[in-house]
DNA sequence: CTGTTAGCGCTTTCAC
DNA sequence: GTGAAAGCGCTAACAG
């Protein structure tokens, strides 16, 4: 590459012309203090933006001691779940004059450690972790070494972390099905390590008891919440317990039950009642479309942005949870009679 | 943030503790040039290691004039076409001890701009684009500029790209659907402004054209990328043009056809053949598993990356061209007789 | 192979 | 308000 970070215009350029010295020029343009800044000031901006000036991040990064960089980590980005969730936080942080970089790590905690380092490397001012389990030994360390950090989606209970209110979505799932008139319910959990999966299975066991029903061990599977987790459970919930309707902890399971119902005979809607947990755009645009709790991403985001910035340090266990809303499509209806 | 980018341990930390000057450190712990490095050399890095000392990039980006970072630019990453391929130039990148930062821009060539100026404001290295359009105006700017940049999957015409060769791809979709002994097939095409749906087209015209037949205008339908666009353009067409096969040029609008076919009571391999572009995970697992083309997201990254690290400066029009594969799945079947 | 010296581009005291 | 000077942490000449 023949002319890799060769700055083009610096501020010295811009001191010359101006007739200036550049720490004039460098507070001229130091958008973060007071507003208005006198008329030389003025000229000095117009003259930097004729000249093409553009800050260096790099050399401004290492004196301010901060560089304006958030650092995002997910399992995946081809999840849609986890790709909404970096646009929001892209947004949020954009919207407050930083800029979100982002680290994939799969689900194994030594690749999760090592995209840590990588992103702290870069001198991000702080981490969105998207990746928490409950037994989290990462969150550990972070805290120790005073890392700013901010948990999203999923919580480790401890670090402070900005979650759907997964306890009430769960509970609103069923209470649909329930609702609809259905009593043999089964369920999809997800992976048994993610707060959203346990708690998701949690509001939904409030529902059932609340009916006076309840959820069996038997009739809940656990795993990832891949598609292929969500066919394998559907499959095997169908041939072993023919539930009336299942609740898949997300869009994603729900998708592959689908697959699995439709394998079987099956119509959704008709013979069996399927609910998922995201709203992913997908879900609206199936050919059955799926009913599913929907998770205000943008908020979520907004929120755990607020409060990486904010600079204080929230105590142990600190967590914030945004309302979700249940939206009822034609992958749920009333149990078929016993003919 | 209580401790934002406070250094931890900074090379004369390490250089103290060894006793030799920085530069000594410096140079041992430099792992670009020569391999072994003599008796001290392997102390330090060891002493760097346990005293924990991680290299600042933004100093040692500042003085090499190079940062070891590659900016990509992506229309958006709910996309898992695009989310797929910033996977797998981030495994490149990184195999190649680079990092890769991304930017999501729309659809607007504005905030392409823009997000243009963020990348490069981040002194990345090099660019790999995925928004190009054929009469793309960024690109231009980029040479004029001499920022080194690489465009992926979709091209100017002009810049250096890597991509699939969507011609071809586009022929064996058809020539799979005629084979199969469809005659009545329409074709949705995706946004004109991008290389990949008009290669397509040539493609599956070549097959057209190949079998003594033609691809009336009166059969294609353009538009976006979506799964609304699929939708929309599925139902007008089996409306008003009452096809026995679907190329989509992408899974999306295969998606979004097959579910305009279910409102109308079609059943996807049976009543009618929908094949779609990129194979992404979902395609196979759907309830009817998608015909598709499978496009090697990895090999185009890799060759990206290659091609952007190479130094040399490719003439104008210069293209390399994986070769995708047509995987037939239940989505497609021979045409029902007429009865 | 090692240390000294200078400086990447910017921000920030500190005087004026 | 402005400028001179120092320095963020690191690397690259240049001598030795």
């Amino acid at each position: 590459m023949s002319h890799p970070t060769g700055q083009v215009v610096t501020l010295r350029d811009v001191a010359a012309a101006a007739g200036v010295s550049v720490s004039t020029v460098s507070r001229a343009l130091d958008d973060r203090l007071p507003g208005s800044k006198g008329a030389t000031a003025e000229r000095i901006r117009e003259l930097a933006a004729s000249l093409g000036y553009r800050r260096n991040a790099y050399a401004s990064g290492l004196r301010r001691g901060a560089t304006g960089t958030i650092g995002v980590l997910v399992p995946r980005l081809t999840d849609v779940v986890m790709a909404m969730l970096f646009e929001s936080l892209e947004r949020a942080a954009k919207a407050k004059g930083y800029f979100a970089v982002v680290a994939t790590c799969g689900d194994d905690q030594a690749d999760e450690q090592r995209a840590t380092e990588t992103l702290l490397d870069r001198n991000v001012d702080g981490l969105v972790l998207a990746t928490a389990r409950l037994d989290d030994v990462l969150t550990t360390s972070l805290r120790e070494r005073q890392v700013p950090h901010v948990l999203a989606l999923r919580s480790d209970r401890t670090s402070p972390s900005v979650l759907g209110d997964d306890e009430t979505g769960g509970y609103l799932a069923v209470r649909h099905l329930l609702d609809l008139g259905h009593r043999e319910i089964a369920m999809i959990m997800g992976p048994s390590f993610a707060s959203s999966a346990v708690d998701r299975v949690a509001g939904a066991r409030r529902a059932f008891t609340e009916a006076g029903l309840d959820l069996p061990e038997s009739q809940i599977r656990s795993g990832s919440y891949s598609l292929e987790e969500g066919y394998r459970a559907g499959a095997d919930l169908i041939d072993t317990v023919a539930p009336s309707a299942i609740f898949a902890a997300n869009d994603n399971l729900a998708i592959g039950a689908l697959r699995a119902a439709h394998e079987r005979g099956l119509t959704p809607g008709s013979d069996i009642s399927i609910v998922g947990y995201n709203d992913i755009p997908l879900a609206s645009r199936l050919p059955v479309p799926l009913t599913s709790v929907h998770t205000p991403f943008d908020q979520i985001a907004g929120a755990a942005i607020d409060l990486l910035l904010s600079g204080d340090e929230p105590a142990d266990g600190y967590v914030e949870r945004i309302m979700p809303t249940l939206i009822p499509r034609a992958s749920t209806a009333a149990p078929r009679r016993l003919s």
